[in-house]
Order: C-alpha cells, then sequence, then structure tokens
RNA sequence: CGGGGAGUAGCGCAGCUUGGUUAGCGCACCUGCUUUGGGAGCAGGAGGUCGCGGGUUCGAAUCCCGCCUCCCCGACCA
C-alpha cells in the first residue's frame, strides 16, 4: 500500500471496518508507528499572536496549536499540548512513586457534607463551584481534597503500625477564580498533584515533609524547570512549616525576596524581620511635648522637627525612621465583631496590605472611618501617640520589630497639633506585642544575615506543608498507639500544580523564535524539516531518516507536508520548539543533512549516517 | 467587586465620529497552474445571525437603553 505522497503504508489499526482517516505509516520496528507527521497532525499555527492573550507562554501556546480556550478559564489541550502535559505529569508520577507515594484517585464532584465538616463549605466562599443534584442536594466542584483524603484513611486504618501512610492523586481541580489570567497559569479548571502523609507524631511528620521535599526537588530537576524554594505563610490551613516553589518569571503572580549573600528566600508575605536588639536607655532625658502645628503628616513633621533649632539632632539631622507612625484599623474577626488596632511603625515604612493580612488571619483588616474616629473620642486624627492605645485604652497596640527596647521616637502627643520626642520604647510606653507587615522593599536587610535582599516574582509550582492536625481532628481521625491510646494523626499536605507546570515551563524556557521545550517533556526529541520539492529525494531520505531515528528510540516529529515553503516549515520548526531540527535539504546530494539545536541556535551539516548517533547522544 | 480597554469570517484588523449599494482588507482555508533553503506568485472560490436582547428610523455594524463575554490593573485566591 501506499498513500498519496509515495509514501509506504501499513493498514490502520482499527482495521478496514474502519475505513476512515489517513493509513498509519510504515515503519519496521515497534517504535516506528509512532513518527509524528505535520501533514497529518491536528494542529495549526498561527502567523499572528491571538489578541486576547497577554503573557507570551499563553501566546506562544495558542499561536503553536497547543492549547484552544474553550471556556473562561478553561483550556482544550491539542495534541501536541497535551503530549506535553502527559510528560509533565508521567514525570510527578515517576517522581511521586519513586518516593513511596500510592496513587489513588478521588472524584472531583462531591457533596457538601465533608466540606461543612470542614468549615470551608462557607470559608472557601464564592471560590467554590456549587450546584444541586436533581434532589436538591448540595454538590460542589473539589478545589481541593484534604476532607477526602483525611475521610479514606479513617475509612481504612486505626492501627499506628499502618503508619506513616503517603497517598497522592492527580486530578482536576475547579475554583471560581474572580479573574483567572494568563492561559494555563490561572485557570478555572486546572490540574493537581496533591499528596497528603499521615503520622503518629511530630517526628514523623518532619521526616514525611522532608522527604517530599526531596522528592519535589528531583521532579522540579527532571522538569528543566528553574525554582526557588522560598518560605511561605501557612494561611488558612494552619500547620507550622511551609514552603513554595517558586518558578522564578515575570508572569507570576507571588513577590518573594532573595538574599544577595545567604540562601535565605521566603515569600514577601512570610518575611519575618528579626527583633531589634534592645538599647541601654539608663541616661535618656525625658521625653518632652512639642507644639507642632499643621504636622497631620510623617513629612510635614520631620520639616518641622529640622527647621527648629531648639531640636536640632547633634549628629545628623531628623529623618522619617525617627517618628513613630501609629496607624489605627479595625479587624473584622470572623464572628463579625469589629475590633480597633493600632499599628506602630518607623514613620518611612508602610504597612503591606497582604502581608498584613496573613498576620491577623483569619481577622481581616477595614479601614479606621470617620464614624470609628467618632466612637474613639480619645484618639486624634494625625497625632496618635502609644499614649492613648493599648489593651488598657481599649485599642491593641502592636508594633514593628524595630521598635526595640530603649529606642527613642518622635511620635503623636494625642492632642491636636502636639507630638512628643524622646520617647523611649519599654520606658514610656509598652506594646501588647510585635507585628511585622510593613511592605518590603528591593535592598531591605536579609532577617537572617543582614545582606541586601533583591525582590522578584514567581510562579507558584509547588507547595509543601505541614498541615498538623486541623483535619485530623475535624474528621476525628485517630489510630491506638502502642499503648491503646488513640492519638490523633498528624498530616502534611503537598501539592504541584501540573497544568501550570506546562506553562511555566513554556514561560522559562521560550525565545524570540517560539517555545523551546527541554528535552524530557518535549512532544518530539526531532523535528526532521524535509526541504526539497514533492518527489525530491528528500522526501524518501527524510522519511527512511524518521524511521531510523524512531528505531533508535527518539521521537520524530517529521514536517512531511507538501507545498508548504521552507521559510514555513523553519518557522514552524522554531515555533514548536522541539529540542533538535534535522533539515534534509539541498545538501542532501553530498550526503549532507543540517543539525539545528533549538536552544542555542548552533548549527552544522553532518553525514546522513552519523545523524541517529549524533542525535541520540545529545 | 472597583478602574481601564475591547467584542465585525478560524486568526489579526478596518469600517462606527457624520445611519444609506451586495460589510472590507491581510493571514489561514478550497481549485488550477507556476514556485521550493527563511512565513512564494498568478487566477478563481468558499466562509459573516457585525457579542445578545430591545428601541429610534423608510433604512442600523454605525444612534439610544439593558445585558453578556474577553483582556489589563487592583481586590480576591489550600
Amino acid at each position: 500500500m501506499t498513500n498519496q505522497n509515495g509514501q509506504a503504508t501499513i493498514p490502520s489499526r482499527t482495521g478496514p471496518s474502519a475505513p476512515r482517516g489517513p493509513p498509519l505509516p510504515t515503519t519496521t520496528a515497534l517504535y516506528g508507528a509512532c513518527v509524528l507527521r505535520l501533514s497529518t497532525l491536528f494542529v495549526r499555527t498561527l502567523r499572528e499572536d491571538p489578541a486576547d492573550a497577554e503573557v507570551p507562554s499563553h501566546r506562544l501556546l495558542v499561536r503553536a496549536g497547543y492549547i484552544r480556550r474553550a471556556a473562561p478559564g478553561g483550556f482544550t489541550w491539542l495534541p501536541l499540548g497535551w503530549m506535553v502535559y502527559r510528560n509533565v505529569e508521567r514525570v510527578i508520577r515517576e517522581e511521586m512513586d519513586r518516593a513511596g507515594f500510592q496513587e489513588v484517585h478521588f472524584p472531583a464532584l462531591l457533596p457538601r457534607e465533608p466540606y461543612e465538616t470542614s468549615g470551608r463549605w462557607t470559608e472557601y466562599g464564592d471560590s467554590l463551584f456549587r450546584l444541586k443534584d436533581r434532589r436538591g442536594n448540595d454538590m460542589l466542584m473539589a478545589p481541593t481534597h484534604e476532607e477526602l483524603f483525611t475521610l479514606l484513611v479513617k475509612d481504612l486504618y486505626s492501627s499506628y503500625k499502618d503508619l506513616p501512610l503517603w497517598i497522592y492523586q492527580i486530578q482536576t481541580k475547579y475554583r471560581d477564580e474572580a479573574r483567572p489570567r494568563a492561559g494555563l497559569l490561572r485557570g478555572r479548571e486546572f490540574v493537581m498533584k496533591d499528596s497528603y502523609s499521615f503520622d503518629i507524631d511530630d517526628a514523623g511528620l518532619d521526616e514525611s515533609y522532608q522527604q517530599h521535599r526531596k522528592a519535589y526537588i528531583r521532579t522540579f530537576d527532571r522538569l528543566g524547570l528553574p525554582y526557588v524554594i522560598v518560605g511561605a505563610v501557612s494561611g488558612a490551613m494552619g500547620g507550622s512549616h511551609s514552603e513554595e516553589f517558586l518558578a522564578p518569571l515575570d508572569a507570576g503572580e507571588d513577590e518573594f525576596v532573595r538574599c544577595e549573600n545567604c540562601d535565605y528566600a521566603a515569600n514577601t508575605e512570610a518575611v519575618q524581620m528579626p527583633v531589634a536588639a534592645p538599647v541601654p536607655y539608663d541616661d535618656a532625658p525625658a521625653a518632652k511635648v512639642l507644639d507642632t502645628p499643621d504636622t497631620p503628616t510623617i513629612a510635614t513633621l520631620v520639616d518641622l522637627l529640622n527647621a527648629r533649632d531648639d531640636l536640632a539632632r547633634s549628629d545628623r539631622p531628623w529623618g522619617a525612621a525617627d517618628t513613630l507612625k501609629n496607624v489605627l484599623m479595625m479587624v473584622r474577626q470572623p464572628d463579625g465583631e469589629r475590633r480597633p488596632l493600632a499599628i506602630g511603625v518607623p514613620g518611612d515604612r508602610e504597612l503591606d496590605l497582604k502581608r498584613l493580612e496573613a498576620q491577623l488571619h483569619p481577622g481581616e483588616p477595614q479601614p479606621f472611618t470617620e464614624e470609628d474616629f467618632a466612637a474613639h473620642p480619645s484618639l486624634v486624627k494625625g497625632y496618635i501617640g502609644p499614649g492613648a492605645l493599648g489593651e488598657a485604652n481599649g485599642v491593641r497596640y502592636l508594633v514593628d520589630p524595630r521598635v526595640a527596647d530603649g529606642s527613642r521616637w518622635v511620635t503623636g502627643a494625642n492632642a491636636k497639633s502636639a507630638h512628643v520626642a524622646g520617647l523611649v520604647a519599654g520606658r514610656d510606653f509598652n506594646a501588647d506585642g510585635m507585628i511585622d507587615a510593613t511592605v518590603i522593599a528591593d535592598g531591605d536587610q536579609c532577617p537572617a544575615c543582614g545582606g541586601r535582599l533583591r525582590i522578584a516574582r514567581g510562579v507558584e509550582i509547588g507547595h509543601i506543608f505541614q498541615l498538623g492536625r486541623k483535619y485530623a481532628e475535624a474528621f476525628g481521625l485517630t489510630v491506638l498507639d502502642a499503648d491503646g491510646k488513640q492519638v490523633t494523626v498528624t498530616m502534611g499536605s503537598y501539592g504541584i500544580g501540573v497544568s501550570r507546570c506546562v506553562a511555566a515551563i513554556a514561560e522559562a524556557t521560550l525565545d524570540d523564535l517560539g517555545l523551546c521545550w527541554p528535552a524530557a517533556i518535549a512532544p518530539a526529541d526531532v523535528h526532521v524539516v524535509i526541504a526539497g520539492k514533492p518527489g525530491s529525494d528528500q522526501f524518501p531520505a527524510a522519511e527512511a531518516l524518521a524511521v531510523e531515528l524512531e528505531a533508535a528510540r527518539a521521537r520524530v516529529l517529521l514536517d512531511d507536508r507538501v507545498g508548504v515553503s521552507p521559510g514555513v516549515k523553519f518557522a514552524d520548526a522554531e515555533l514548536l520548539g522541539m529540542p533538535t531540527i534535522v533539515v534534509v535539504g539541498r545538501g542532501l546530494a553530498d550526503g549532507l543533512v543540517e543539525v539545528r539545536d533549538r536552544r542555542s541556535g548552533e548549527r552544522s551539516d553532518v553525514p546522513l549516517d552519523d545523524v541517529v548517533a549524533l542525535v541520540t547522544t545529545r
């Protein structure tokens, strides 16, 4: 049999009863049937960028025909995209299995009840996809599966001898994101690998966590994905220790810091500044009230201090960092109650709302309104000082870690147009506690070594944390220990965004010409371009080469399209991004083909006979 | 949810201000011929409820009202 291009073929696998579809190409060996042919591959590359894609990976994945948008926040995987996806999934699965995790699979469509028990039916709010079945029962599309994993283990296990247990699944998750964006990076439907460890005690949990951390390092290394492991906040999940794997990419939504000197790295939300060392204050003069008209802001206050000769410092001019700014807000508790909170920070610092929320969770900071001022007459807007704050005054007062015992401050005197100078922390006032929620700036001090911090953005590709007993307690997951006592199991929870990884890898590897896949996850190892007229020697030679390559266990994508000019084929080869491009063209007359490295752009003419060896040893 | 931008053929866009032949251009697609190492040429085609609903008008892609969707920034996000 031959097809219209004169290629030898073998009958379709589905047999004569399935007359439609192109015949499978002939191949000699087991492997050869897998040659991907661009002439029949279900793909269409676009010359122009889609208008609705901004982020480079999104743009190129659509342009190269890997994915298509099918729903708000939902994408269809085309054959090439699905191959990449499956390769990513395969690497993750292999590393999970190798690390000793066992794969299970839950439904994505779940009843309300377990999520009611954990409290997340309400806590998750609008992000949860809810629906009713025909009987009117509440159901949900699972955003994550902690509840089900916990219940499953409770269902089957009841002895310490069964632990530790490590299980995982790779499952589609659903979240009604307010704003899906950047293609696969934030969708409303996405695939996640989530795994859980179950241990009898904290030492076991720590061991499980460390093993998992190692497995993630191996996984992301194999995926060819650059990443930084950063300290993270555990958020609503509770738990003591939590780290994120961030791919450092501008398209990312997370902001993190890295130290120039040491290996400190943390999500900006999770940075914890060290508490400043106490300063001796035995010889400090008494605090002095100043008449400071028209100084409702830090800037106006500093100007006034520097304008008055009687207040001049001997060492240097006054700066904003010498002032203590007291920021008021109301904190709404989960029960609905609003309580006032004041936070004292050096005047040159601003509060970071995200960091603040992370620290106040589950409380929610709200602005301090005019009505709130009216309800607290002792608080004078623009002139608030520690004297009117603190639990004794009904306003909880937390200060920045830089406000060390013995440090001296200019701050509000709680009267219009008055400030107080030389107020000594620990002598003249005491806060109710510390809070570290100021904006982290590029160049700030590293909390670990004092070096300079650098800020960057990243995509959260993995998150590991020690969940602890929150879910085990909620669902009564206990086992009997060696003494026959009921003990609550402690859990770890670990996630990798599988579909997100595809976009992150694309984003991390692409260049001006197109996608540029790492070998481990590329749809094919070699892209063979036939640059010759139909009927020319190039066609049969390239066909033979493709089969040879397959036999040598290389995965081949063959551009056997007829009537497509070489320029188009080259551009498509670069756009599609296989690691190696082999051009069978005019050099063939001399027995040569051109081998190109997609990433470096390096090209060399090699004898046809050497190609297989060259490509398979790359 | 707040702010900004945009919905016209598979993709990218023009037309709208000032209503009026059969809604246009490039790419992609189909047929034929030519071409074949960097997104080919010529000729001929197919493809559109102009986001949806209502209104104004003799007449609406164009004007008015309502809604929906998409993109960006922010808020939100185990």
